[in-house]
DNA sequence: CTGTTAGCGCTTTCAT
DNA sequence: ATGAAAGCGCTAACAG
């Protein structure tokens, strides 16, 4: 292995050809016989050529560098979304750059000047920024392509790729009624954030198809940590009818909910059934193990690569890609105690 | 905001100047008066110029760009190095590159890919990979710029940023005698893996400055994951002398055996102390909460990253650099049961 | 099928 | 303190 790149001049010369010759072979493009062809690409393995991605990238005016932004506290998440970004990306000769944001309230400054700054020819956007409107409002109309993981505002002349988390959550709601359950209650993360409505909907809807609802006073709202589903599910089981079943809307809040009920004494599932949303790690970790809800991470991760990548600035783009999601039934939910 | 970035000679006819003067404020050099420095400053501010990072990376043969690989489950662990990395990173202009190590036994060879693929000015390895000694030994030779992040083997001429695991251990094992303990079992990761071996060399040291002894009955291999974590706690707490504290060499195992103490209806901590290592967020919501060892990823990150900028090929460039850590004590040690 | 010319947007070297 | 010219390694547009 050579320690210095050859260019594409050497390879030129080496082969008794021009540079533009070269260049049709790096690019599989037609124009080359099949003889030239081989013998190009038979020089360049020996040489170990690679081409100049810093050259390419001027006279391309693209980068091929792709662009993921991320704001979520779920890191098992983030790394899930970056793997399937990077075998998508890598398999069409682009490369991921990461940015994490890190000033909350001024994301999208933060993201306009990643993005001039890296010069990635796409971005990603992931939750829960890709659900905030301020933020879509003011990337909107900067000309890079740019697709949203997640995001249900349909203002927006934006790409989603999402799932069916009101679909799964109608399921985990119905499989807590037919064990027997009546008293459910509900920890959403903030108030009127795009999951925590989508998921208290399936709920609803699961128990508006049994006739029964979920009054106030069994509905909290957290922010998706730890420390907030201990808090709200210390609030819902110290209530005097307190809840036999909790759908927590993500993993975390859920794995707080276990603490609130180690401290009160309360047995799982036996005397309370929980269920999280993401299938992190945790929900594996936790015992009994959490039944929650696994979306197509990677897919999704993969679908917004291609879109990217296929970006055509005269079309509309506009493609929404919905997911299914699937239940994973674990240990955490059994009919409620007898009264 | 226009739409489209203006290039340097557009700034140039604006302010009336040459490219090499734009080039000169660009690039921060001497060279240009106070006068026009802010004049084409204030115009560079108000079009909204930001200079093309294909043509700075074509031009300075440098893209701007730092690699971090990674191959390590601990999810957290791999975001909190990124956070370092891109704190430091994008201060002096520079944008992070991440890699997942997709092909554990060709380790290399990926990286190497990787590498020349992407066009990174440095590389910088991560624990486990930074680690192994096949791979440092194929990637040596090589001529980018290279960190590792921990690593203890000091056959290769290749920078470390490390921390004091090793006391760490020692602390938590002295904390555990201290409290009473006799009975201390250890479960590392794999049997030769550095962190293992210096891991279990602290308590070593804790047990031999009280002129007591690890026997091997009491030494346990997993793999760091949850699973081996369970495994093992499972053994060494079905024996007939179980122990009454186990130290974990992360986090995760520890979690594990959490659930094997649970499984057989030991309590912790007033049967059974645990600790772990790493603070990753698991370590926070077990219950109780556990002791464990932080370390100061950022600030390594942030310092591979210093590193890699002001490589100098001169210079042998081999910085050996050690943190110390914090043992962050919570709920899971307690003195051991009276017999 | 193959080659020539002129850039991409910056930085370098060397003048002035 | 400033500028002119050449070039980084590749590709687009055109020519043959």
């Amino acid at each position: 292995v050579p320690k210095i790149n050859p260019t594409i001049n050497e390879i030129a010369r080496l082969a008794g050809v021009s540079k533009k010759t070269i260049s049709r072979v790096i690019n599989d493009e037609q124009g080359v016989s099949e003889d030239t062809r081989s013998r190009i690409k038979r020089i360049m393995e020996e040489v170990g050529y690679e081409p100049s991605r810093r050259a390419r990238a001027l006279a391309n005016s693209r980068s091929f560098l792709l662009g993921l932004v991320y704001n979520n506290a779920n890191s098992s998440y983030v790394l899930d979304l970056l793997a399937g970004c990077q075998a998508t990306g890598n398999a069409q000769g682009y490369e991921i750059v990461m940015h994490s944001i890190s000033e909350e309230d001024n994301a999208a400054q933060e993201i306009i000047r990643f993005m001039r700054r890296s010069g990635c020819d796409g971005l990603i956007l992931t939750p829960p920024v890709s659900e905030s409107t301020s933020v879509l409002a003011a990337l909107l109309g900067h000309q890079w392509p740019m697709v949203r993981i997640a995001g249900d505002n349909a203002d927006f002349q934006l790409s989603q790729i999402k799932y069916n988390d009101r679909t799964a959550s109608l399921t985990l709601a119905s499989e807590l009624i037919r064990l027997g359950h009546r008293q459910i209650a509900f920890i959403g993360g903030p108030n009127q954030a795009g999951p925590t409505l989508r998921r208290l909907a399936g709920v609803h809807d699961a128990l508006a198809l049994h006739g029964l609802a979920l009054g106030h006073q069994s509905i909290r709202y957290g922010d998706f940590t730890f420390e907030s589903g201990r808090e709200m599910a210390m609030e819902l089981l110290t209530q005097p009818n307190r809840p036999t079943a909790i759908i927590c809307a993500n993993d975390e809040m859920a794995a707080g909910s276990y603490q609130s009920a180690a401290t009160l004494g309360i047995a799982i599932p036996t005397e309370l059934s929980v269920s999280g949303f993401d299938d992190s790690p945790v929900a594996s970790h936790l015992w009994p193990q959490l039944t929650t809800v696994r979306q197509p991470v990677q897919d999704m991760a993969a679908e917004a690569v291609l879109q990217l990548i296929n970006f055509d600035h005269l079309k509309s783009n506009l493609i929404i890609k919905q997911y299914e999601a699937d239940v994973v039934f674990r240990n955490s939910m059994a009919p409620p105690p007898e009264i």
